[in-house]
DNA sequence: CTTGACCCTGTAGTATGGTCCAGGGTGCAT
DNA sequence: ATGCACCCTGGACCATACTACAGGGTCAAG
């Protein structure tokens, strides 16, 4: 069984590149405590067990599903402390969804009042006499 | 006829009531190019004219339609551009509707894949035994 | 003539998620 | 022993759209 503290083998170039991501991101990660420090080798480099890869992968996925690092950084935590059930999580996961589903009401008006807009132009003449320009100054 | 550079009658403070923003952002508006520098009284305070509030408006209007101020700024020069068309600012409208279609697709299929993680967690047990980290671990 | 509301400039900070750079040191192959 | 790829730190910088000072000056009412 490893211990979490021993050195691992991977320098940070090969844990940015196994997991995806820039060597400053990974940087950037540990700063903002996303992945824990990790240990150093005589010289002061950074070495990475496996697990940080998996780790920087968790990130990468929460990422696209819509979690900003704050949250994704209550998610790892969250997973850390034996008294939080799972019912944590999946409510945290339906509070993105309901997050998501806003924005997209809001991308669906904007773009309702957009195709609205282009309908009522039907792009001859000058800049002067725009609909879609006119719309804008009186509305 | 009122020339551009004679002194309106209205202060910044008026200005920003009324067309609804902050007077910092009437002075950031200005900084930007979104609004032309207006006239100064003898104190140095500037001197709007009505048509700052109805720039600002337009900027505003624009805005919640999901143009950036830099598209913002474009569309306004646009209008200065006596050979520029309508069909150009039509384009810009529908550039701006594929924007907002991309951003709803990517956002859908977020919620589509946060949809079936939830699906998959009954929200019970504790968090090391969570289905919906187990996904983000292991894709 | 003082008080309070308003205005000025210039600079810095907010949140988000990185990205880049200078000026060094290290590790390994030839 | 030297060249090149890699690593280190600390700090600056990118875009976006503001927002918040500090430390002044001005205007109008009472």
């Amino acid at each position: 069984m490893k211990s979490h503290t021993d050195l691992g083998d991977l320098t940070i170039g090969k844990v940015a590149r196994l997991s995806g991501v820039g060597i400053e991101t990974v940087r950037f990660y540990e700063r903002n405590g996303l992945i824990p420090p990790p240990g150093r080798s005589a010289s002061g480099y950074r070495r990475y067990s496996e697990d940080t890869v998996a780790r920087i992968r968790f990130v990468r996925r929460a990422k696209e599903l819509g979690f900003t690092l704050k949250e994704i950084k209550e998610l790892l935590s969250l997973r850390l402390q034996p008294d939080v059930g799972c019912g944590e999580i999946r409510g945290r996961a339906e509070a993105k969804i309901a997050d998501i589903e806003e924005k997209i009401r809001t991308l669906e008006s904007m773009k309702a009042a957009l195709v609205t807009l282009t309908g009522t132009c039907r792009g001859e003449g000058p800049v002067s006499e725009c609909p879609i320009l006119d719309a804008l100054d009186h509305e």
